[in-house]
DNA sequence: TAAAAAAGTTAGCCATGACTAACAAATTAA
DNA sequence: TTAATTTGTTAGTCATGGCTAACTTTTTTA
C-alpha cells in the first residue's frame, strides 16, 4: 500500500483555494458557501474560482453539484488543516523568536505555509515545545491534524454589564490588528461591556482602567470567553 | 528618491536563473558561461534559458551579446547574493535548531530562499547570532550582501604527504553529502594525503585513524585548506 | 579552409491560472 | 407568478514558463 498522504503535490493556488474554502465553511458548519463568496474571499473573479473548483473536484478534494453549494471532502479538509497548522506555527515562531508583531506575521506566514516539508514543520513544532495557540489566540492543529476548536463568541454578541476575556482576534486585516494593539488590548485582557448603544451598535468597553468605544465591526472581529 | 532596493518583485523562476548564473560564474570569475551550460545546470531546455535570459536582459539583471557569453549586472549579482544569504542562513537554522542533517537541508532551503521578507531573514540572522558559515562550511553574506570568499582548494589538487583541513563541501548532491558523513568526514577534519594513484587519480587519505580511498570525482567536491 | 559538431536562436506548442464578456439558472421581490 | 436580481457557468484571451523541432551562427577539427 503506497502511502500517498505525504506526497502533497498541490500547487500554491490549489492550496490557497482549499484553505479559503475551509475558512469559509467555518471549519465545519454546513452554511452554504457558493462560488461567488469564494471568489470574493480570494479576491479573484468568479470565473477563476469556477475553473479551480472544477479541477479540485476531479482531484476529489471538493464536492458540489452544478449551481449547488461547495463542500470539502475529508481529504480536502485534511489538506486545509495541515495548511492552517503550518500557518499558525510559523506565526508563533515569528512572534516568539523573531520579534515580529501581531500585525506583521500574517503576510509572511502566508508564504511560509506553502513550504513543502513535513520534517520542517514537525521539527519547528518540537523546537517551540508544541505550542497550543498562535499569537492571535487560535488553536494550532497537531501533527495528526487534530485540534480543538476554541469555544468563542464575538464581543459584539454581549450585553451591558457582561464581563469577558479576550481569547482571539481575527487575523485577516493588518489595520485591525494594529488598531487592537494600539488601544492596548491583548490576549487575555479582561473586558467589561459598559454599554451597547442602540443607535449604531457601538460598544463602550472598559479594560485595564481604559475606557474605549468601539464599533460593531470592530467587535465582530474580537473573540471572547464570557466570565460574568 | 524612491528606494526600490527592497521591492524585489522577481518570480521564483527569475530568481532561480539569476542564482544559477551567479553560481556558474563562480561568484566572480570571467569564465565564459553560455546558454547551454545554464540550461544544463538548471535542467531545462536551451530554449527556456534563452527565453528567460532575454527577459532578464530587458530588466537589466543580465548582459550578453547575441551568441556571446552571459554575465550579470551589479544589480543581478546583488539579487543572487541575497538569495545565497537566505539559502545559507536557512540551512544553518535547519541544521542547528531543527535537527536536520547535512544532506537534508538543501532541498528545503531551496524553497525557503524564495520567501520575500527582509525582516524575516535579518531577524533569523540575529536569532542565530550572526553565523559566519553555513553547515557545509560556506561563508554567509551579511545583510549588506558583503562576504569574504573562502580561500579554498579541492582535495584533488593535493599531492602525496600533504596535510589539510576540510573547510567546505559542495552542497549540490545529496548522495555525495551522505557519503561524506558516512565515511566519517566532518568540517574541520584533518586529512592526510597518503597517496595519489596515477592510474585512476584515486586518492588514499587518512583522518581520525581511518584510512579510505576516494575517487577523483569525490575529491573534486571536497574543499580544504592546506596545513602542511 | 571546408565540413562537421556544438552552441545559440526562433517559431510554435502546451499547461496553469488569471481575466472579461456573454449567457444560463436560481432566487427574490413586485 | 412573472420580472428583476443575484449567482453560477462558459467561451475566449492573456502572461508565465516550460517544451520540441527546425534553423543559424560559431567553433572545432580533419
Amino acid at each position: 500500500m503506497t502511502n500517498k498522504l505525504n506526497s502533497n503535490n498541490l500547487t500554491k493556488s490549489e492550496e490557497d483555494y482549499l484553505k479559503a474554502l475551509f475558512q469559509l465553511l467555518i471549519e465545519d458548519s454546513s452554511v452554504k458557501v457558493g462560488n461567488n463568496q469564494l471568489a470574493d474571499y480570494l479576491k479573484v473573479s468568479p470565473a477563476s474560482t469556477n475553473n479551480m473548483i472544477k479541477k479540485l473536484k476531479t482531484k476529489n478534494y471538493v464536492v458540489s453539484e452544478k449551481y449547488g453549494k461547495l463542500d470539502l471532502t475529508e481529504e480536502g479538509k485534511s489538506i486545509a488543516v495541515r495548511l492552517i497548522r503550518k500557518h499558525r506555527l510559523w506565526e508563533t515562531f515569528l512572534c516568539n523568536y523573531l520579534n515580529f508583531t501581531w500585525d506583521e506575521v500574517h503576510e509572511v506566514a502566508e508564504q511560509l505555509e506553502h513550504i513543502k516539508s513535513k520534517k520542517l514543520i514537525d521539527e519547528l513544532d518540537r523546537f517551540m515545545d508544541f505550542p497550543e495557540k498562535d499569537p492571535h489566540g487560535e488553536m494550532i492543529p497537531n501533527a495528526d491534524g487534530e485540534y480543538s476548536v476554541l469555544p468563542k463568541i464575538t464581543l459584539s454578541s454581549l450585553s451591558d454589564g457582561d464581563i469577558c476575556q479576550l481569547v482571539a482576534v481575527d487575523d485577516g486585516s493588518v489595520n485591525f490588528l494594529k488598531y487592537v494593539s494600539e488601544i492596548g488590548l491583548a490576549l487575555s485582557s479582561e473586558i467589561k461591556v459598559l454599554e451597547v448603544r442602540e443607535f449604531d451598535k457601538s460598544i463602550r468597553i472598559q479594560f485595564d482602567n481604559t475606557i474605549e468605544t468601539v464599533t460593531r465591526k470592530f467587535a465582530d472581529n474580537v473573540f471572547v470567553k464570557k466570565v460574568v
